[in-house]
DNA sequence: GGCGCTTTGACACCGGTTACCAAGGCGCGA
DNA sequence: TCGCGCCTTGGTAACCGGTGTCAAAGCGCC
């Protein structure tokens, strides 16, 4: 009964060393594989955890080695979407390697924010964090991690760091593509739904609209750009008031494809025929996107490779000086933009 | 410099207990709201924690109380809204409390799924797991919970297991209501897009769907039952073949919104209006529900109240029993259905 | 016999916890 | 007033399950 594993719980690096006869320095040296140690020893010792089934306790692990290997996600969720693929990108170079995944939403809004991310990080001190927009524009929580050492990325629709701290796609060269999309169809009064102020890529994807207006030689028309909060109502009442005007724009870019779902309400309930009588064209490539009617055309960003850079650079180590930092999105053309009506 | 807290690193008991005057122990006491101290002990080493900004190291704690604050979410994200939906449910509950979540998508697919979760509960010992569907409904990951001794909750849309393990929404009754609704509309042949076979949610739903046929007195024909996969592209496929034969339904229940979209895009391609030509009524009210064209009536299940039910089982202690295991679904009615045409 | 290399173990430590014990203040009876 | 036991309060030591440091044992080789 002595030289059982201990009764109940689940065996432990003592267990271990006393069944194999050996000190417990070396089984952890078995485990971490570490090159000076007898081939018969790490064989043998290998059998007996292999056949108790011995699991090394992380938490132990953590205190002795005084860092740990969680991995954060800082978000405050404005689209599920983005932080699903944010997060299975993540994890899917998070496996196979000893680091988990803890994932903390956070209230944008709220003035305890920068203490309520601090709070968390203090705690659980991450081996690295994710911060997702809108949030990940607060320069006030970048300065925190730097302050706790505590790596982190940015996730962001324009470089707002230094590249090891940011992974971004370039939202104004995005819009910029698919506005030329829609000159290039005939185009020349060209609608806009922005999204809120205070937002990063609402500013790139508006700055990168007028770029492209200007480069065409197109006005930049105040009386057909409306303001936006990035959901679907806030489409559908942009649409209604850009489509009511006395001179409504034959196409209208949406900053992001909820908006775009509600603009393309708009033209319905006013009998208008997409893209016959108006085209459309949205942002983000959502699961939506494709599934309305007309299908949308709209830009998507590669999240799978942004979330897979970021992680890498998170764990750091060799490969993550290599990552890029900056990442081209892609117009997909569906079926909601098409050439203007003669 | 002796008395000052150690360089570099956060403080630990050790260096408040040193600042203080005290033993660690006391500052445990203190930590731990201990009720045998003395007010003004307690006073005094509070100002010193609060001041020097220490926090307990949360490692440490797991490892001498021999338990962990960490709960898990173990899922095969078939539905993103859902998992991020539960995933805000449980953190709402958590908030406030020293429980961190993390999340652990797995494939159901593979044949190592049990003995993936196997490693991922072993090693991080958790202290409870929530388990989405559909590999909730795999009853070997449940006993694999229960031998190791780790708490758990299944969700999904029926009770299949104890109530003190189980958090389930009666999609079955809520299918009987939907497909009543139908009925009542005056539709007499109605189309099925079955969810994919092995999904109990699938079952479900199509038991419900029989049922109120047969509770009406409407035989089930099964040429106007298709199976889909719950993906958009099925749903498609679906409504082509529902819709091109000899004698179509005049309305259609899809086992879930991506599939009701799919069906509604095969309805537009045949050139039928909806409602007026076909009523359509989906399942789970994801985001595309509200934003379709038209407004997509469906069935709504209460997520939000069933993660936080959840949450309370698994963090056990009052309130747990009380919880509730079996939840109602709601029939969200838009403009998508309505009466047949004569 | 002395040297260096390989292999292993003893021991302290990470930052918290519990079990157990000791010191001091107090009431109370002698 | 002293001695006693009790209660309050706080300290000491051991432990949780791993890790690093350093020294020692075993061995071949010059």
């Amino acid at each position: 009964m002595d030289d059982d594993i201990n009764s109940g719980g689940k065996p432990t690096i003592n267990d271990i060393a006393r069944l194999a006869g050996v000190s417990k320095k070396t089984v952890s040296r078995v485990i971490n594989q570490s090159p000076l140690l007898n081939e018969e020893t790490r064989r043998r010792v290998g059998d007996i955890i292999r056949s108790t089934g011995y699991v090394p306790n992380p938490q132990a692990r953590a205190l002795a080695l005084r860092r740990n290997f969680l991995i954060g996600l800082v978000h405050d969720n404005p689209n599920a979407q983005m932080v699903l693929g944010m997060q299975q990108a993540l994890l899917s170079v998070l496996r196979g390697t000893e680091y988990e995944l803890i994932v903390r939403p956070v209230d944008r809004g709220s003035a305890s924010l920068v203490a309520d991310v601090r709070a968390f990080l203090e705690r659980q001190r991450l081996h690295g964090v994710m911060l997702l927009p809108p949030i990940s524009e607060n320069d006030g929580l970048a300065a925190l991690c730097e302050q706790l050492g505590c790596r982190y990325v940015r996730m962001g629709s324009a470089m707002l760091d230094t590249p090891d701290h940011m992974v971004a796609s370039n939202d104004r060269e995005a819009v910029r593509q698919a506005v030329n999309y829609l000159i290039d169809l005939g185009h020349r009064r060209i609608g806009l739904v922005t999204g809120p102020q205070g937002f990063r890529s609402a500013f790139e994807r508006r700055s990168g609209f007028a770029e492209a207006l200007a480069a065409a030689g197109l006005g930049f028309d105040p009386l057909i750009v409306v303001e936006g909060t990035y959901r679907f109502e806030s489409g559908l009442a942009a649409g209604r008031q850009l489509l009511s005007g006395g001179e409504p724009p034959t196409a209208i870019f949406a900053s992001n494809d909820e908006m775009a779902a509600g603009v393309l309400h708009a033209a319905r309930e006013r009998g208008l025929e997409v893209p016959r009588d108006l085209s459309i064209v949205g942002f983000d490539d959502t699961a939506i996107a494709a599934h309305l009617w007309p299908p949308l055309t709209t830009v998507r960003w590669p999240i799978q490779a942004m979330g897979k850079a970021a992680a890498a650079k998170l764990l750091g180590g060799e490969g993550a000086e290599g990552q890029p930092a900056l990442f081209l999105s892609e117009l997909i053309v569906r079926a909601s933009a098409g050439p203007v009506r003669r």
